[in-house]
DNA sequence: TTGAAAGCGCTAACAG
DNA sequence: CTGTTAGCGCTTTCAA
């Protein structure tokens, strides 16, 4: 019975080993089913590791074998349902292929994310799940990790600069079906508030959106797009921008808020504001929360497939952790998302 | 330029050592500001390092110091937007100490709880957060770790099983309070909707629950204490509990719901009996989220302090870690929620 | 101030 | 089938 510097009473093969009066090797080849092993010893062995609670120390065993069974995370917000979902599916793969996860949160600052990502790889992991906040716009770091050798699987917020896998919304087309529904309401002043998009998908959504005027013969006055630099976790900059929108010479009748944090605080100002929703101004926004029919009204959202982005994008990872030869075909996985109608959009 | 199995490009100390024609001793001193080594081999391995891009291999450290820098958390689930809070406490701290987290879910599984921790422990933890599943009642296992020297915290649900830090709410006097407040609005027909309570919390409630009852002379009927094996996470079961409480003689004219879960299904099944919140009943229930004021009607709630909780836990835990000699007095603290008054509390 | 060498716990090539 | 040995990358005596 070992004892290590933290004075936990670890178990190592060294002591089953002395123990049985065999060696170490033999403990090692017992234990991990090995078959130049005798079953007599491999039972004797099994039973004396079992009665001590031998536990094989993974620091060991990643420091020799060069893997760390280890994935890190890097992503804005847990506190964003949507990105809980996510985890969740990622969770789900991970548990099942004996990874364990290892959580950062960089809240949308690209400081934060390159600290996080420092701080990940130092620890030696397998592989790298990220998605980028919307201040990134350098991924030299990524890059550099990349090349070393570092398997990384974009999902959400990604970039086009690295060669990998990404698993993403179809941002484009989920934006379009949101307008389309918001002008099937009969409205044509249809104002978008979303955040600067450095990262793709607030441009694409904002392309829908703008396509879907367009098809329908609207004419996209620029004033009614508008960006909160924060993405929504600033409610005063959510008010400022409804309220400029509601100065209009021509206010807008529907509004189609691009983010979970936007659209969640677009409804929250729009009731202190004491704006009645879908009466003055009807409502439809990217969210993934699971409350969106009990608010009131009962909120239109874009919903996207959070459980379903992380089980695949870990599964991409782990495939390519496990394959010896390096990827060469990167895969661009476009999930759909889905649309919930509810009171919130009706005239 | 190391090559390992994985085909990672690592820069180890040796590579250094080799490219200066120093010993790996030096390169060590170096790099960790050691006094016996000279201020010109220190700049020169600095400069060395930075070029090449060198980090530490965390596995060879940890196996090395002992401890891997590593905290390890169990909880229910993180899609509990009061448990995401405690995650963030937790991150909060860790971060700054430089601690990295393994997150793990039991989904309320003792199975599930116990697999964690068999694979969590196997990672060389250097401490452990736990927050109990509801169906948890045997703890050998936990108390094994503990007794093998594992630094242990419990947060939010505990077990007094095992001598070490607990950081909790004032479940007793939190749910007296909102009790107090439905008295105060003139119900004297007041429902508990709670779960099976293995793990103190839900019975701690219940107590404060009926003693507010008791202390203001209402006679605690106990039809009007409804249990939910899954806690809320099956509508079904919190709809049965709700038809029985409605079918009642005397069917009661407020509800008090025990945690986050049963309070939305409550709410969102109220709705689709088309009940009238607080016309038909009031509501005040255990809940985190941060929509609660703009639900229909917005909801009364008992806020757990999650994000200092997890804060207080973690720091707990890391001092634990690193205090050298073993932990003799063992802390409980005891948080105070917050209640929030709201619509659905309204006469 | 520096280097050689041992060892953390484990695995695997090699020899017997 | 089993033991000996070397080594993963790092830190830390001990000697020089």
């Amino acid at each position: 019975m070992g004892i290590n510097q933290k004075g936990l009473n670890t178990v190592t093969m060294k002591d089953i080993a002395r123990e049985l009066g065999i060696s170490t090797a033999s403990v090692s080849r017992a234990l991990s089913d090995n078959y130049q092993i005798s079953e007599k010893t491999k039972i004797l062995v099994r039973k004396a590791a079992k009665k001590r609670g031998y536990r094989p120390n993974r620091m060991a065993q990643s420091l020799k074998s060069g893997n760390s069974k280890l994935i890190g995370i890097v992503l804005p917000s847990i506190e964003n349902p949507f990105f809980t979902q996510v985890i969740n599916g990622i969770h789900f793969i991970a548990n099942k292929k004996q990874y364990d996860l290892i959580i950062t949160q960089s809240h949308e600052s690209h400081a934060l994310e390159l600290l996080n990502l420092k701080n990940l790889t130092y620890s030696s992991l397998d592989g790298l799940l990220i998605s980028l906040t919307s201040e990134t716009e350098n991924v030299d770091y990524l890059k550099e990790l990349h090349h070393k050798g570092l398997p990384i699987v974009f999902f959400d917020r990604v970039s086009n600069e690295i060669e990998t896998h990404q698993v993403i919304t179809d941002n484009f087309k989920s934006a379009y079906d949101a307008t389309l529904q918001l002008i099937k309401g009969g409205h044509t002043r249809i104002a978008h508030i979303t955040s600067p998009h450095n990262v793709s998908n607030y441009a694409e959504r904002l392309l829908g959106y703008q396509y879907a005027l367009a098809e329908n013969g609207i004419d996209g006055d620029k004033q009614y797009i508008k960006y909160c630099r924060q993405g929504g976790k600033d409610l005063r900059e959510v008010e400022t921008v409804l309220l400029e929108l509601f100065a209009l010479q021509q206010p807008p009748g529907a509004i189609l808020a691009a983010s979970d944090s936007i659209t969640t605080a677009v409804f929250r100002i729009l009731h202190q504001l004491k704006y009645h929703i879908p009466g003055d101004v009807a409502l439809i926004g990217f969210s993934n929360t699971e409350l969106a029919d009990i608010l009131n009204p009962s909120l239109s959202t874009v919903f996207q497939p959070g459980f379903e982005m992380g089980k695949i994008a870990c599964d991409l990872l782990i495939n390519q952790i496990e394959r010896n030869r390096p990827e060469k075909e990167f895969k661009k996985l476009i999930l759909a998302a889905e649309i919930f109608l509810r009171d919130s959009l009706k005239r």
